[in-house]
DNA sequence: ATTTAATAGGACATTTTTATCCGATTTAAT
DNA sequence: ATTAAATCGGATAAAAATGTCCTATTAAAT
């Protein structure tokens, strides 16, 4: 579905802002420690979402990464999975075709948009706010 | 979503059925061509295919690759995907947790497990004679 | 000023996926 | 029997994704 890169990113921005809210600004160490994936790998994911203004980084003695209240709130899973794996799932063909398109439909078309678009809603609508309201209580995790 | 081998399958799988029922068995170049895919990789999808009972293979001249009627209504997508992306995409958890379970969920998985389930009955209900039907009258499409 | 702890980023390495090549085998037709 | 047309299967190659390493840069603390 996503690649490893965009779980990751979704994972370690989720962490992230769990923290923020916090008012804990958190380090590339323990993001990878405690969504349980590859620190250098991570550290490339990390510069990407900065990139994108999906996260801050901060150099430095004491640096790290960090996302603002406003943007808890205003992230969206969809932006998060654009950034890392561009738009291949909400545009794609679900078998390939160059592209999808009604007016030149694969068979399976008409069925695979419309769980596309249930996953892109669902992408659209989920703030990385609603993501973090789980974990605070213990009832969702970022690994396993 | 699916791998490119899987695309190449499902293609190839539809093609052959939608042959089949004209009594035409078709070879591998003749797949390769019409459903825009590479020859040799192809080939070796084809022959995943084959082992798994999906297809049946004909060897030696006039040989190629055909599927009986029965095969074609009752063989569905999700067994193709089976074969060839395994099981990923059933049980699989959207931000890549080791196992994906409701005892111990990640911040997405209720929305998640929707969308899965969702796009697994349409694998399990959509068959190959179904794939094949819009094909006939020019409806759908298998490269574009 | 120096040291220390952190991210940035380029280069490199490994693994997986995708794709190609070629000889062996099978079968129909001659 | 020989030839031709086809799949089978092993080896190899190329490309993409995943992962690692090292140096430069930044900024706080001393
Ligand atoms: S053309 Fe295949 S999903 Fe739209
Ligand atoms: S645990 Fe992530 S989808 Fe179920």
């Amino acid at each position: 579905m996503f690649s490893k890169a965009c779980e990751y990113g979704i994972r370690a921005a989720t962490y992230i802002a769990s923290q923020s809210k916090l008012s804990r600004r958190v380090s590339l160490k323990e993001i990878a420690d405690e969504i349980d994936s590859p620190v250098a790998f991570t550290a490339k994911i990390l510069q990407q979402l900065s990139r994108n203004k999906i996260i801050d980084s901060v150099k430095g003695a004491s640096g790290g990464f960090e996302i603002s209240r406003s943007q808890i709130d205003h992230i969206k899973l969809s932006q998060i999975v654009y950034a890392i794996d561009g738009n291949n799932v909400y545009v794609g063909c679900g078998l390939g075709l160059k592209k999808c398109n009604a007016s030149k439909p694969c068979p399976v078309h008409d069925k695979f948009v419309q769980i596309r678009e249930d996953l892109k809603n669902m992408l659209e609508n989920t703030s990385l706010d609603e993501m973090t309201t789980g974990l605070e209580v213990g009832l969702t995790y970022l690994k396993r």
